[in-house]
RNA sequence: GGCGACGUAGCCAAGUGGUAAGGCAGAGGUCUGCAAAACCUUUAUCACGGGUUCGAUUCCCGUCGUCGCCUCCA
């Protein structure tokens, strides 16, 4: 199949044995799980799926950032221990992620259980001469890496000037380079920390993902992936950190990024509080029909949540749903083909809105032909829809007419 | 500014070197006591300017515009 690698910037075919690891950059647990989330975990879903489907065997790991300044922040604006914050959100994406029918990760660490893996290679980093240590912090040092800029091609001028007109401080005197990004840092007051050489505190943002891909994949990583605004500076030092001074290895093989989900003219993010949540519109919709309207978007376009938008795919899902029922039948060539069209668009760089099109085209076909050969149309769609995560509806709901899209499956 | 995606009817959107699917909305109609639902019909100088070609919406160059990312973020 061919996928889109960031890094090369061009469409890959992608060359991958038996067993495939991929790594999905995971959630910073505090408001979960907004649509932006939903968009992100569907598409690695439906490309772990459709790798399924062809004979591979998928090695997962999706990260949980429990150490991190913003989990610290909330916790104290909602007075609740960092450990319940994080339980209670995790419980809540859990719950989403199971109803949308997402097929469990193979491992979901917490960073705060990798710690001394970071602190190890972290160590390694400042032994080679990649990062050095300023008033009990650790630093990267960008100079040591030539290379940074391989994933976001920016170069390092441009990177600088960006971080000016940021407002960001690329003067820290602290740092030789004004790129260098923070690998351990000291302490703050109510902080989780832990001892570590330089001074007791806790890891960088960037570390805990290379660290955790490494330990639990091995390198390199065939695909790696996460929302596009993770590709700088996030993936482009995860690389960094796991590829300076070890000669020919490489961190990742391919780098897949999901674009953001807008709502009301901004980008859909926790910081402006414009957020849509999955199980509100899993309660209105059910899940199969959230699972269809995510399907109609492109995962490498952005997009904007409208609820009529919404509501129009949904309504599209009831109808080709109930059209599927009754004794409607598919000539046995044109379920061929429909299959075989349905995998052609989804290795064409995952593209379910060729393929969901396809279906929905499809099914008004053989409703409109209304043959009395061949297969049960319904036999046919559903072991398509479930590529796309769709799930076969309940026994339940299905002797149910009408039932069937109102289940919230929680 | 850099990089990326993209500009097709009121809105969304598929697609092709030989004058363009579908959906939603709108309009008209069938049906109905009226209405709803359902069904039928109907709606496009394919952003602009060059170039290649017998012929481009589809290929190439340029222009304009929109959106996204750019050390909080999926």
């Amino acid at each position: 199949m061919e996928l889109y690698n960031t890094a090369a910037a061009a469409k890959a075919h992608l060359d991958l044995g038996p067993e495939v690891s991929l790594y999905v950059c995971g959630i910073t647990p505090y408001a979960a799980t907004h649509l932006g989330h939903a968009f992100t975990y569907h598409t690695f879903d439906v490309l772990t799926r459709l790798l399924m489907h062809d004979g591979h065997t998928v090695r997962s790991v999706r990260n949980v950032t429990d150490v991190d300044d913003d989990i610290f922040r909330v916790s104290r604006e909602r007075n609740v221990p960092v450990d319940q914050l994080v339980a209670s959100e995790m419980e809540i994406f859990h719950t989403d992620c199971h109803a949308l029918n997402m097929i469990p990760v193979t491992h979901e660490p917490y960073a705060s259980e990798a710690i001394d893996a970071m602190i190890a290679r972290i160590a390694e980093l400042v032994a080679c001469g990649a990062a050095y240590v300023v008033n009990r912090t650790v630093y990267f040092a960008i100079d040591a890496f030539p290379a940074y800029g391989q994933v976001s091609h920016y170069d390092i001028p441009t990177m600088i000037a960006l971080s000016r007109e940021r407002g960001a401080n690329p003067d820290d005197p602290d740092k030789r380079n004004p790129l260098d990004f923070i690998l351990w840092q000291p302490e703050a007051p109510g902080e989780k920390s832990w001892d570590a050489p330089w001074s007791r505190g806790r890891p960088g943002w960037h570390i805990e993902c290379s660290t955790l891909a490494e330990t639990l994949l091995g390198l390199p990583v065939d695909i790696h992936g996460g929302g596009e605004d993770l590709i700088y500076p996030h993936h482009e030092s995860e690389a960094a950190q796991a590829e300076a001074c070890r000669k020919g290895v490489q961190f990742v093989r391919y780098w897949a990024h999901v674009s953001h989900v807008g709502y009301e003219g901004e980008k859909m993010s926790k910081s402006l509080g414009n957020l849509i949540f999955a199980r509100d519109l899993r309660s209105r919709k059910g899940a199969r029909a959230v699972r269809h309207f995510l399907a109609q978007y492109h995962y490498r376009t952005s997009w904007e949540y409208e609820d009529a938008k919404c509501e129009e795919a949904s309504d599209e899902f009831a109808r080709l749903d109930a059209l599927c029922d009754g004794d409607v039948r598919i000539e046995d060539a044109a379920a061929e083909a429909l299959a075989s069209e349905v995998l052609h668009h989804l290795r064409n760089d995952l593209d379910t809105v060729g393929a969901s099109l396809a279906i929905a085209n499809s099914i008004e076909r053989a409703h409109a032909a209304n043959v009395s050969t061949g297969r049960p149309l319904r036999a046919v769609v559903e072991p398509l829809w479930e590529l796309f995560g769709i799930a076969p509806p309940s026994p339940a709901a299905t002797s149910a007419h009408g039932a069937r899209q109102h289940g919230t499956d929680a």
